[in-house]
DNA sequence: CGCGAAGTTGAAAGTTTTCAACGAGGGTGG
DNA sequence: CCACCCTCGTTGAAAACTTTCAACTTCGCG
């Protein structure tokens, strides 16, 4: 980890991407800009550990990152795959209670970081920015939500396509017919263990479903052909039928 | 669904096992008191569907609830399965969107219900209170959390066995050594629906625990006679190594 | 008493995991 | 600059597991 020194404008700009404070009124943006700091993180290291005590906030402002629990059993399980923007950890941060899961970047990372003291303090002057944060935290339940509604999909096929289409869906203003285009968020291996099967099986089903000609693989990159063919499949998993 | 007309001290005694509610002032309980209303629900009945605005808070207190969502292929998935006391789909609530799952009476319950608008009016009279709110939200995203882990379980095995110790750690101010006794919070079918399985494999499942000698199923409710065999098999697949 | 829902059990079918081998890419050090 | 190594991704075949289908039992309730 390294902390850089950008100007103040730089760190403004980062800010205003980060959902929790994009709308704050300027005031506080000027006073949070204040005791903002820039952090550098390597592919692979970790944001934080599980059972620390949450003392700062990141905000994800490039590169990525993954929230991980350890099993029982000592195997890790990904809770979730952040592309920026996107903040880690909220909840424990304001609560200040110790981590429930370690958070661990996939690629080189930059965060917009602050100590717990200060988003206090904020939470405090304005009563606006806990309901902002209340939404945040309403944002995420859904979100696990969607996640566990996906995780019960019975074929991991059905899990891919539905993993597929959630991208499809949330960064898409463009022309409705283009082929949509998807950058994985991590490595096939870490989007294999979020989506809970064995990255075998995700090559498998990519390699399926490129058969079929519903998307074209091309590394990291997917390219989203037909994403009707895999709304078919969530439909019922007889995709050739309508 | 029926409103029932409680007397004022029995509404008191059902707020205060309210886990929102447990640690208000006197003077909110009071307030609350008054704009309370008690519903019954019969088994089966919805307390409300996905898609619905938020306009009232349940908090269960006595039966049991399910949040469960419609797939895209038509099958019901259960995200969360409550007994007494929980609340329902607060966040919800408070933000004042459509619920994003829907909620099922798993058997005759009793609710503690209010009106969104008076609770509004509750926060910003008394900032505590979002923080309580915030503490709710906190601890819904880490049982999300918890659940997710234990659907990556590998096999149903683990799942259950996963499941079943979640209630002997949860409730066990007990004796240590003596068996701990579960009673499922909702018919076994919904259980399976729950844990990401079908009935018949839970059912084998149960019977396989019960043929190694650890569990002991009487119906809806279970003794675990050996928890150390359960945690064993969240160790490493191989419960008899150990 | 009898119906219907819930639960149990068996056997076959279908999926995914596991194990193993191989190829491609990136980074390091000689 | 190239050889080497290690990780990641891919592919095949066998093993393990869960689902499916079907029949049967149990339980609760009118």
């Amino acid at each position: 980890m390294k902390t850089l020194r950008p100007t103040s404008t730089a760190l403004r700009s980062y800010l205003q991407r980060v959902p929790l404070f994009a709308q704050c009124p300027e005031e506080d943006l000027d006073r949070v800009t204040g005791v903002a700091m820039l952090l550098q993180f390597e592919r692979g290291e970790h944001g934080f550990h599980a059972g620390e005590k949450a003392t700062r906030l990141d905000a994800l402002v490039s590169g990525g990152a993954q929230i991980y629990r350890t099993l029982p059993d000592g195997s890790a399980k990904t809770l979730h795959l952040f592309s920026p923007p996107a903040l880690l950890a909220e909840a424990a941060v304001f609560m200040g209670f110790p981590f429930p899961a370690s958070c661990q970047f996939t690629e080189e990372s930059l965060t917009l970081s602050f100590r717990r003291e200060h988003l206090i303090e904020l939470v405090e002057r304005d009563p606006a920015f806990a309901w902002r944060l209340i939404g945040q935290l309403y944002r995420k339940l859904h979100e696990f939500t969607d996640m566990i509604a996906s995780h019960g999909q019975k074929n991991a096929v059905s899990r891919v396509a539905s993993y597929l289409l959630g991208f499809v869906r949330s960064a898409r203003p463009e022309a409705p017919g283009a082929p949509a285009c998807v950058t994985l968020p991590a490595p096939k291996k870490d989007i294999a263990n979020y989506l809970g099967i064995r990255p075998e099986s995700l090559s498998r089903t990519f390699a399926q479903l490129e058969r079929a000609g519903a998307i074209l693989v091309e590394g990291q990159s997917i390219r989203i052909l037909q994403a009707e063919y895999l709304e078919n499949i969530l439909l019922d998993s007889d995709p050739a039928e309508s």
